[in-house]
DNA sequence: GCAAAAGTGTTACTTGTACACCCATGT
DNA sequence: ACATGGGTGTACAAGTAACACTTTTGC
């Protein structure tokens, strides 16, 4: 651990990195997976958009920042702030990937609800939600980050619970399926995605509650509350083929 | 992203962090799952048992660091290093997770096939292979590292595959089966096994020589090598009871 | 011969899939 | 009335698990 350390050198004292953390902030509005992207204020970069994230502080971990800088950004607290699945994706070191001093980035991915306002107290010039798929040509590596993030997304909604993170606190199964066939972008058999649901113990719980009737016409829903499971036994299988 | 840092200071100039990359190196020894320790020879934490690790240089990736401190510590390079199976796991960044500084570690689970030596030229003190269950009291966060890696090979072992990086250039499907029984710490049905593995495409291709007969009684048995498929379609399902 | 390991086959059962069908609501 | 979405039932196909059986080696 230490030969590569010059004799009488305190390898504690040499090559200083700067942290940052990276936020791949995803949510479902309308019908299209959508990310969270900032526009640049500052060189390098400058106008263009990028993923929210910013320096780890030295008293805090990088979840910590990552919690941090989401709130600013999104203006997430309180209540909703518990309704927000954060998880860390992988570490970026490349040398280069910022043009002016080494700086590692630990990246994270969010799974928030459709949120009343795209920003909340943020210091970004600009914030909005882009969908995924015309968010290219992003500061940095973030379209790579940003990419990866979607493609753990996808597979996580297989074998977890997470497709509940993406609704509001109740919800109907209807719109559950709409995060399943929207993430993965396949359409899904209704009777056949109840009865997974259902049958997978702690996924998702009834409310005590009466059923609402959406504006949508058709039959009430009953509302349901996500459950205390994590993972999903056995696995929701995102099938191959089929376009919705 | 720049609205904590006061005008005029460069937000480049500050918070230095020192970043490590930890290895949590796994084979399957004499049919247990065994991890590579070393033995720290400086403070903190002298001559307690530890990952092997070290500092990201300036000049190198993390990913590029892990497979340097790999091959310093295992002497695994030419041939046995193509056979190697490395991966990030996660970052851990709790200030505190070192008593003298901020130092934030890119963790790498890495898979290797039984290697004739414990080490090859490491300038560590002492490394050895222990079974994994026999790892406790380690250095710094490493216990928690070391497990996260465990149970991120278990599960990979599912639906990937990844337990042919275990096995040697050549091996039996009764090796490959030994694999997954010592990492899951399950048995498994033999001719069941057989048929899933050799009906997922690209898992694992007959070499096209002659079967080979071990010191072990019984029929000579067919060699394989690993395929080109990454991800295993269907997975390979873990039972949850019965102890081998 | 016997134990151990490789390899093949068969059966019972569970699971997934693709539908058909009815109900409740808004326009 | 009818389109739309919620909810239930069912027949068939596909996959899994469990076990019996044969073959080939070393001792």
């Amino acid at each position: 651990m230490s030969a590569e350390v010059p004799p009488g050198y305190d390898p504690y004292a040499f090559e200083p990195f700067a942290v940052t953390v990276d936020l791949a902030v995803f949510t479902v509005r309308e019908h299209v997976l959508q990310a969270l992207l900032i526009e640049r204020g500052e060189e390098p970069y400058a106008g263009r958009w990028a993923l929210p994230g910013g320096f780890v502080r030295r008293e805090e971990s990088a979840e910590e920042a990552a919690r941090r800088e989401l709130a600013e950004e999104t203006g997430l607290s309180g209540p909703n702030a518990a309704r927000l699945h954060l998880e860390q994706l992988r570490t970026y070191s490349d040398p280069g990937r910022d043009p002016r001093m080494r700086v590692v980035s630990v990246a994270f991915a969010a799974l928030v609800p459709d949120l009343p306002e795209p920003r909340g107290g943020g210091d970004a010039t600009g914030a909005c939600w882009r969908p995924v798929a015309d968010c290219t040509g992003l500061a940095f590596d973030h379209d790579r980050i940003l990419a990866d993030a979607h493609e753990r997304v996808r597979a996580k909604l297989e074998y977890t619970c997470l497709g509940t993170a993406f609704c509001p606190a109740a919800f109907t199964l209807g719109e559950l399926q709409q995060v399943y066939e929207t993430v993965w972008g396949v359409a899904l058999d209704r009777p056949n995605f109840r009865r997974k649901v259902l049958a997978s113990p702690g996924f998702v719980e009834r409310m005590p509650n009466a059923p609402r009737r959406t504006g949508g016409r058709g039959a009430p829903a009953a509302l349901y509350r996500a459950g205390s499971a994590a993972t999903l036994q056995p696995p929701l299988m995102r099938p191959e083929g089929r376009t919705p």
